[in-house]
DNA sequence: TACCTTTGCTTAACACTGTTAAATAAATTT
DNA sequence: AAATTTATTTAACAGTGTTAAGCAAAGGTA
């Protein structure tokens, strides 16, 4: 009885298939064009067979989700690996965690929640370039005996506003340490990186 | 003529009106759950009219996320003012920053791209730990000598999280800095993390 | 006052979305 | 060859954003 093995075979098979189709539509035309239809279409079945295999939409989503997080952990272990002072084993897993944002860009996206649709919004709206600018302003006030250029100051602001964001983002999503931790880690983590303006 | 001017005034009550009966429905029931015509029930009208006041659905968002910056841009200049000290004044507006994402919550959302759906997502999703616990571990190992809590490791870990997730959500979203400049940006902040660990 | 035109608003419709139930075609078993 | 099970599709429901057509009330004009 073979078949039946054939038969698995080939379910598992279409079940792969959806994912790739899935993944190769997000590919394409982002996570917002993803519908079950074209799925559908692309393995060359009707809507409805997706739900013999999947439960719904959200579930081809989250198993992407685990696939994403697989894929990153197998890039971070490598990196580990390939280094033995604890220093350089972070730094190297920490470009791994980079490396793989941007080359699965829509598993990171889909992993951790960022959309891209908001692109060059500083362009069509002069408001979102206002935070920016005042405390640019205050940067370029305590950089001045160094005499920074225009690129330093930005440089400077946007790590300030990546440990910031990065913080918000988590809380946002996990609720996992207590407020009166993370104030203190961004207050630290602020005064830090103001005592190094000067340095 | 004073009629024209009180139908002119009509029209922008309820321009305003749908501004707000929009943001009472995320409030409510989020980002999600907002629609066209829900917002037309809670101005009482259909939902066409909607589209006299605003191009589409689009562009009620973007109006939100113009209020969104406007208020952050007021809050970040009051908490300015109070100081005097350029490093002071850094604190308090990063701070105001900080208040304002969970106080206005739906407007950081909004202007961030940050989805709130993926709460407790390791919980379920127990491959989603896995970078985490791979990088404790060799936190803990550089930390050992100090007997760090883990709490104390685990706030290590979030700090490095948040730097390098703002700096790739900044990179995703908006796409101004060059790869050399975030590289650096990246490595830099990375080695500094590293080095207070043992401090 | 009667007519015409403009305005404000609604109903109806289109093309989508995720999802489910019923109908049908194909394969297997009896 | 008939009955049953499995595989797949069609049709439908409720929802989405959006547009066009229709109606009803108000305004201006004769």
């Amino acid at each position: 009885m073979g078949s039946k093995d054939r038969i698995l075979r080939l379910k598992e098979e279409t079940r792969i298939n959806i994912l790739d189709a899935s993944l190769d539509i997000v590919k394409e035309e982002g996570w917002q064009a993803l519908s079950m239809r074209k799925i559908a279409d692309k393995i060359e079945y009707t809507a409805p067979i997706i739900y013999e295999y999947f439960a719904n939409k959200e579930a081809i989503l989250m198993e992407l989700t685990r696939k994403g997080f697989l894929l990153l952990a197998r890039d971070m272990k490598e990196a580990k690996e390939k280094h033995r002072l604890p220093a350089k084993q972070i730094e190297a897993m920490w470009l791994a965690y980079w490396n793989f944002a941007f080359t699965h860009k829509e598993f990171y996206q889909l992993m951790f929640g960022v959309d891209v649709n908001c692109c060059e919004l500083a362009q069509i709206m002069p408001e979102a370039e206002v935070p920016f600018n005042i405390v640019t302003e205050v940067i370029q006030e305590i950089m001045a005996p160094q005499n920074p250029s225009e690129d330093d100051v930005c440089v400077k602001y946007y790590t300030y506003w990546s440990v910031i964001h990065g913080l918000i983002s988590i809380n946002l999503t996990r609720r996992t340490t207590s407020d009166e931790i993370n104030r203190e880690i961004l207050k630290t983590a602020i005064s830090g990186l103001t005592r190094s303006l000067s340095a």
